[in-house]
DNA sequence: TTGAAAGCGCTAACAC
DNA sequence: GTGTTAGCGCTTTCAA
C-alpha cells in the first residue's frame, strides 16, 4: 500500500494525497477529510518515513548521542532525569528520540547518524568514532556536560558547585579532615586512589572541576588534601561506590569528610557507614552531588548540590527546536542542606 | 557527499562501492580495502541509511512501543531494567533502538512504524492507535508482559507469584489482617480505593492477575478480603505511592500485612513506615513485587518477588533476532525472602 | 569484477 | 485546486 497505489484507487494525482496528507492548505478541507478518511479505510496510514525522510531530507528524528553503553543510561539517576527531560520535550514537538550508543560505534557503520535531523551530545566524546561523524552530517549539534568551541552547550559550573557544597561541609566542622570519592577521575576502569601527579591533571573534564572546586575549599579552610585521600571510581554505580567506601572507611585515622561525586556514591557511603555502624552526621559528613530523587529518602537525607537534570535535557532539545545551534548556557546549581553534613 | 559521486571521483562504478560497503564478497579483497581508505580519506563514512532503507525495505531499527509517555519509562526501575536489557542486546546485534510512546500517537501520525524492522511492545495497548498501526504493518512483534493471540510473548506467571508472596506473608502472622496496595487496578488517574464490583473485574492485567493471587492466597488462609482495604495507585512512583501508605497506615485498626503490587510502592510504605513510627516488620510485614535493585537496600530490606526484568527485554531481543514470533515464553519468578516480612 | 539502469515511496516544482 | 514528473541515495539484477 503506497501512496501511488491508493491515488489510483482513489482516483486523484498523487500530489493530492501527498498534500492531504502533508500541506493541508493545497486542498479544500472538504476534499482533503474525504481523502484522510478513504485511506483510512483503505488501511493507509501516511506517508513512509523512510521515502520521506530521503526526499526531504529530514526525518523528524532527534538522536542523543551518549558515550557509554545504552544500558549505562537505564540505569544512571542522572541520565534518567535528563534523559526524561529530553523525551518529554521531544514528545510536546512530535519529534521521534533516538539514542545512539558510545559503543557500538567502533564496529561496523550503520550510517545512523544519517537519520537524525539533529544531536544532542552528552558528555564528553573523545574517542567516540561515531562523534566524527556526526560532526561531518554539518547537522545542528548541542553539546552537554561538555564544550566544543564550535557547537551550543549546555553545562552548570561545576567548579563553583562543588566549592560551594565541600566549603558548607568543611566549615560545619571543627577539626575538619576530608576525603574525595571521585567519579571518573582518571582513565581506568578500576576503584583506586590517585596518585600524587594525577592530583594537578589540567583536563577539563566534569570530575576535574569538581575535583579543583573541593581543593579551593580546602585550602581556604587550610585542609591538605593529599591524593591518598582520593578515590577513582570509574563509572556511577552503586556496587563500585560501595567498594571505595569500605576501603575508606578503614583508612586510619578515618577522615570525618567525605565528599562525594555524586549522589548515588553519598548514598553508598551512607550504607557502608549504617554497616559499619560509623553515625552520620556525628561521626562522619557526607556529600553528595546531582540531588537525585533518592537523596531525600536516604537516611539521613542527603545534603548536596542539585543541578537540574531534567532541566538540561529540557533546555537542550529547546535550543535544537529553535534552531540555536551556537549559545553557551549555564545553568544554574543549588545547593541543598539536608542532614548528611 | 553520495556513493555516485564517490564513485565517480574514484572512477568506478557505483555497485563497486555499494558492495565495498556491504557486500565484502563481491569484489577482490585488495580492491575492497582501497576503496574503503579512499573513502574514509574523502570523509565518505558509508551508505545513507534513509536510502538504504527505503531500497533495502530493512534499517536495522528495532522499535519498543510503551504505553505510556516516554519520560515515565526513564524513571521507573522495572522499566529500566527491562530497557537496560533490550539495549544490551540489541547493541550486541548492531542494531539501533527506537524508543516509542505511547503517548504521541493520538496527535499527528508522523508514520514512524515503518522504521523498524521489528517490534517489542511493552504492556497492554488497548487504546493506542500507533499499535494497530504496527499490527498493520505486517512486521514481526514480540509483546511482552500481555498476550495477543497472534505474536509471540514473554510473560512472567504473576497470579502464581502473587500468590507465592502473600502466603509466605500471611503465614507468618498468627492473626494475619492484609491489605493491598494496588497498581492500575482500574482506570483512574487518582490514589483511590476500589469499590466492591470492581474486585471481582474479570480483565486479564498484570494488576488483575497479582490481585488474584492475593485472593487465591487470602482463600486459603481464611482470611477475608475486602474492597475497603484495596488501594489503587495509577503509576508507580514514590510520590503516588507514599499517598496511598499513608491512608492505609491510618486505618483503625491498623492491618499488620501489606501487599504491594510493587518494591517502589513497598519502599513508599517502609518510609511511612518509618515517618509515623510503625515497626517494620515488628507491627506490619510488608512485601513487594519486582525485586529491583533498591530492594535490598531498603530498611529493612523487602521480601519480594523477582522478575528477571532485564532478562525479559533480553529474550525479547533475542526472539527477534532469531526470527521466532510465536513462541509464548513464561519466565520463571522468585520468592525472595529478606527481613521487611 | 564491473557498469548500466530500474526503481524503492515520496515531495515539490511546475504546468495546467 | 489538481496532475505530471524529476529525482532524493541507494541496491541489485543483468549483461558484459
Amino acid at each position: 500500500m503506497t501512496l501511488k497505489s491508493v491515488a489510483k484507487t482513489l482516483s486523484v494525482s498523487t500530489a493530492t494525497i501527498s498534500n492531504a496528507f502533508s500541506r493541508p492548505d493545497q486542498l479544500s478541507k472538504s476534499l482533503r477529510e474525504k481523502i484522510l478518511k478513504e485511506c483510512s479505510t483503505l488501511g493507509y496510514h501516511g506517508p513512509n518515513i523512510t521515502a520521506r525522510s530521503l526526499r526531504k531530507g529530514k526525518s523528524g528524528v532527534l538522536g542523543v548521542l551518549l558515550s557509554d553503553p545504552l544500558s549505562y543510561y537505564f540505569n544512571d539517576p542522572v541520565a534518567n532525569q535528563f534523559l526524561s527531560g529530553i523525551a518529554e520535550t521531544v514528545e510536546q514537538h512530535q519529534k521521534q528520540l533516538l539514542m545512539l550508543s558510545g559503543a557500538d560505534s567502533g564496529k561496523t557503520n550503520t550510517g545512523i547518524e544519517s537519520l537524525p535531523d539533529s544531536f544532542i551530545v552528552y558528555g564528553s566524546q573523545e574517542h567516540n568514532p561515531l562523534y566524527n561523524r556526526i560532526i561531518q552530517t554539518g547537522k545542528p549539534i548541542v553539546t552537554v556536560d561538555f564544550d566544543a568551541p564550535e557547537f551550543g552547550s549546555i553545562n552548570v559550573d561545576n567548579q563553583a558547585a562543588a566549592y560551594e557544597v565541600a566549603s558548607y561541609a568543611l566549615k560545619k566542622r571543627s577539626a575538619p579532615h576530608a576525603a574525595i570519592l571521585g567519579l571518573r577521575l582518571i582513565h581506568s576502569e578500576r576503584v583506586c586512589r590517585i596518585t600524587d601527579d594525577e592530583l594537578y591533571d589540567e583536563s577539563e573534564s566534569v570530575a576535574r572541576r569538581r575535583l579543583n572546586g573541593y581543593k579551593q575549599a580546602a585550602e581556604e579552610s587550610n585542609i591538605a588534601l593529599s591524593s591518598e585521600l582520593i578515590w577513582h571510581i570509574p563509572h556511577n554505580t552503586f556496587a563500585l561506590a560501595k567498594r571505595a567506601a569500605k576501603e575508606l572507611l578503614s583508612v586510619t585515622p578515618r577522615p570525618n569528610i567525605i565528599l562525594c561525586m555524586s549522589d548515588v556514591i553519598a548514598s553508598a557511603v551512607l550504607n557502608v557507614a549504617a554497616e559499619m555502624g560509623v553515625s552520620v552526621p556525628a561521626e562522619i559528613g557526607v556529600v553528595g552531588f546531582d540531588d537525585i530523587p533518592e537523596a531525600s529518602r536516604t537516611s539521613p537525607p542527603l545534603t548536596t548540590i542539585c543541578q537540574k537534570s531534567k532541566e538540561k535535557g529540557k533546555q537542550a532539545v529547546l535550543m535544537l527546536v529553535k534552531g540555536d545551534t551556537s549559545s553557551k548556557i549555564l545553568m544554574p546549581t543549588e545547593l541543598i542542606v539536608r542532614d548528611s553534613a
